[in-house]
DNA sequence: CCCGTGATTTAT
DNA sequence: TAAATCACGGGG
């Protein structure tokens, strides 16, 4: 039985990198469905235009991105979608990542029945809010300490990160009102990997 | 390409 | 009070 993945108290972009290859788990009636995660972005609090924490921004929405590293944001928009952060670093920092996409791998049945659209397993988990959607995260779990919580949790698979030849950093998806934040090189994944997100 | 959908922010 | 914005996904 692997350990939890617990190396959450560092910079976000060590963390983004740290979390490739490591198992994202999801307990949820009596059953785990998850993954391995394949695509991340780093947010990188106060100064980063694109973070929900640009300027030290506090609303009832954003809180627990201010929580200790270990723990989940998971926020709201478009109306619809919701999308799941890893706090990183120390309470009060702001500073998260966004898992954007995982290699399903338990529960895989479980996921498509939640996820109506999807025909092939590749479009399961390959974005933000379809790795949500697939494994039902909602607002009802914002905050949770994945250091603890037995309904959702990171294992860890492996001891070192990814080769850095084995990764690919762009620019973040979406962000394009961001300014020069737009431009840097945030957003990691797995290279070649075939359930990363299409993008846009 | 366009649209849904709603919380939140920004402009008037 | 109104309009625009938004770390997106699905359909044409």
């Amino acid at each position: 039985m692997p350990e939890r993945f617990r190396s959450y108290d560092a910079d976000p972009v060590t963390v983004a990198r740290r979390l490739l290859g490591q198992r994202l788990v999801r307990v949820i009636d009596g059953r785990r469905l998850g993954g391995t995660i394949v695509e991340v972005e780093a947010y990188l609090g106060s100064e980063d235009k694109a973070a929900h924490t640009f300027r030290g921004r506090r609303t009832a929405s954003n809180a627990s991105m201010y929580l200790q590293g270990g723990h989940a944001y998971i926020y709201f928009t478009y109306g619809m979608h919701h999308c799941l952060n890893v706090v990183t670093g120390k309470a009060g920092d702001g500073t998260a990542v966004l898992l954007r996409a995982i290699e399903p791998l338990e529960g895989v049945k479980w996921m498509f029945a939640r996820r109506t659209a999807a025909t092939r397993d590749t479009q399961l988990c390959s974005g933000p809010a379809k790795l949500t959607q697939a494994l039902a995260l909602s607002r009802s779990e914002d905050g949770l300490d994945l250091a603890r919580s037995p309904q959702l949790f990171i294992e860890r698979l492996r001891r070192r990160p990814l080769p850095a030849k084995r990764v690919v950093s762009t620019p973040r998806i979406g962000v394009g009102y961001a300014g020069s934040w737009a431009r840097r090189r945030l957003r990691f994944y797995i290279e070649g990997n075939p359930h990363v997100s299409p993008g846009r």
